[in-house]
DNA sequence: AACTATTTTATACCTGTAGTCCAATAAATG
DNA sequence: CATTTATTGGACTACAGGTATAAAATAGTT
């Protein structure tokens, strides 16, 4: 990413968590981060697209802040599960950006374009639950996952929020956590309100490749085909062309794949695929750690 | 209240459901009111106080509604208790200010008296479905009861929302809040997370007064004391007089005090103490139903 | 070093907003 | 009728988000 456009963010982003989203103006940034309305929006055409791309960075933070949870640990591990629970409400509250991803059923127009996507955030962090519900609890609780990510969620959400408006600061997010697990843990054997099927489009790629690392490795590189091609950086495009080439053949090599993906992340450098570059990253250590 | 004063919310509120709050402008109001910009600000300081001028009177509307439906069957009536639970749904869905009302954790300051104001509304409702809950699924579970309000209503919220988002929208209200109690149902025994003693300073009066219709309807009367000899309205000194008294008295004339009260409410139109009037009201038609 | 292309700057400008102020007018009140 | 009170309507301030643009700085290429 652009060192400017960077300059912008961390600036705006100090000040959103500082003053609030809408209190901030667009001369509190520019101010902010030493730069001028022109550079500002040659970045980005509003001042929501900028809270987007906050938004967007800290949603990989907290998938990046899971994956490094889980390293080692078997999925089943409950106490991995609830520090990875924690970890969106840290992080949002690190940044004080909860607010805006629970408010999403604001009915002004205005912000159309913020609200679906917080509301495809939201989905997704629901659907991500019921997964994990399943390899927590026991694969015999699928059929009702999404009851119990929805009640999980729900409890979670209103208690911290209850116990933040009564001013119980020091009461710990993994407690309330904790908490809600014991209300699902004791229900069950009810026929399931919130069928599977609903969530089908908002299901991660994960699940219907069925957690096969190496696929959804294959799959990423395959989706930035077209966006390598387009960058015409020939390092890139033989990089691109040899992951593809090693990870479809029967024993890749991934001592030479270690190196190339660490000239692969140094090349997206500064383009747009960047976040996709640290996700594919992201991945093949993953990758490392199964082949262990 | 005030005809124009009226007139200006019923516009406000038409708008707010329309278009949204932070979308609709003065200008837009004083338009379909058909009042000019003094007028607004002889009645409301702000925008906000205007919008909290619209969710208190809903506020009154769901406490209507909800003793409405209580009127005649037993507090421990499930289906009674689903109807009332129900109720702000369906009003502020009416209303199209769910947003709202699920949205105050904004660290927005802009809104710092609006934030107050919702969360209080928040807090009283938890500390009202916890009663409720010991009304309907017994004493017993008192020692929970916050624990299960907060499960539940965290529940239903992210329920109705997550069905919202995913297009859902055939299912009622009502079949998300059996839901919900479904899951509060089947747990117990548990240690409780949240003390009853956190909500004291947001349960409403009528816990401590042990639901006695009679000693709330004096306590309001007191409380309005001073307001009514600010005033300066004989007559309404009078009949204030006179209502304490008889209630004071071991034979309070019922009859003669449903003709005094209907004439106080009269007394009090157009005064901001209106509502507080109805409540009298409302107050004494529970009375009334009680003593039959 | 010189030329070119892109980025950045600074500022003026547009439209719209919330809210203030005030003299003129209308309506209600005693 | 006279006085008080409510209402009007527009001018005004200050600030918002966003556009437009010419000039200056920077980076890339030969």
């Amino acid at each position: 990413m652009n060192k400017k456009k960077q300059q912008i963010i961390g600036a705006a982003q100090i000040l959103f968590i500082k003053k609030g989203f809408s209190v901030t103006s667009i001369q509190d940034i520019l101010d902010a981060a030493n730069i001028s309305k022109g550079t500002f929006y040659n970045y980005f055409s509003s001042k929501t697209e900028c809270l987007m791309a906050i938004l967007s960075f800290i949603k990989d933070e907290v998938i990046y802040n899971r994956q490094q949870l889980s390293l080692g640990k078997p999925a089943s591990d409950k106490h991995v599960f609830v520090k990875q629970v924690a970890a969106r409400f840290h992080i949002d509250k690190k940044h004080n950006l909860m607010a805006l991803f629970a408010s999403l059923t604001s009915t002004d127009t205005a912000h159309q374009e913020l609200k679906e996507f917080l509301n495809q955030q939201y989905l997704k962090e629901v659907c991500w639950m019921a997964e994990r519900i399943c390899e927590v609890f026991g694969e015999e609780r699928r059929k009702q996952s999404y009851d119990d990510a929805v009640t999980c969620f729900g409890t979670i959400h209103l208690t911290s929020k209850v116990l933040m408006d009564l001013g119980k600061t020091e009461v710990l997010i993994e407690e309330t956590i904790y908490f809600s697990l014991r209300k699902i843990e004791q229900t069950g054997g009810q026929q399931p309100f919130l069928k599977e099927d609903y969530f089908l489009p908002y299901q991660q790629k994960k699940n219907t490749e069925d957690r096969n690392i190496k696929k959804q490795l294959q799959q990423a590189l395959t989706d930035l085909d077209a966006n390598v091609k387009k960058l015409q950086n020939k390092k890139l495009t033989y990089y691109q062309q040899f992951l593809l080439e090693q990870l479809n053949s029967d024993n890749p090599d991934l001592f030479l794949m270690e190196s190339v993906i660490s000239s692969y992340q140094n090349a997206v450098q500064d383009t747009d695929i960047e976040d996709k570059g640290r996700y594919i990253q992201i991945l093949f250590m993953q990758l490392l750690e199964e082949e262990k």
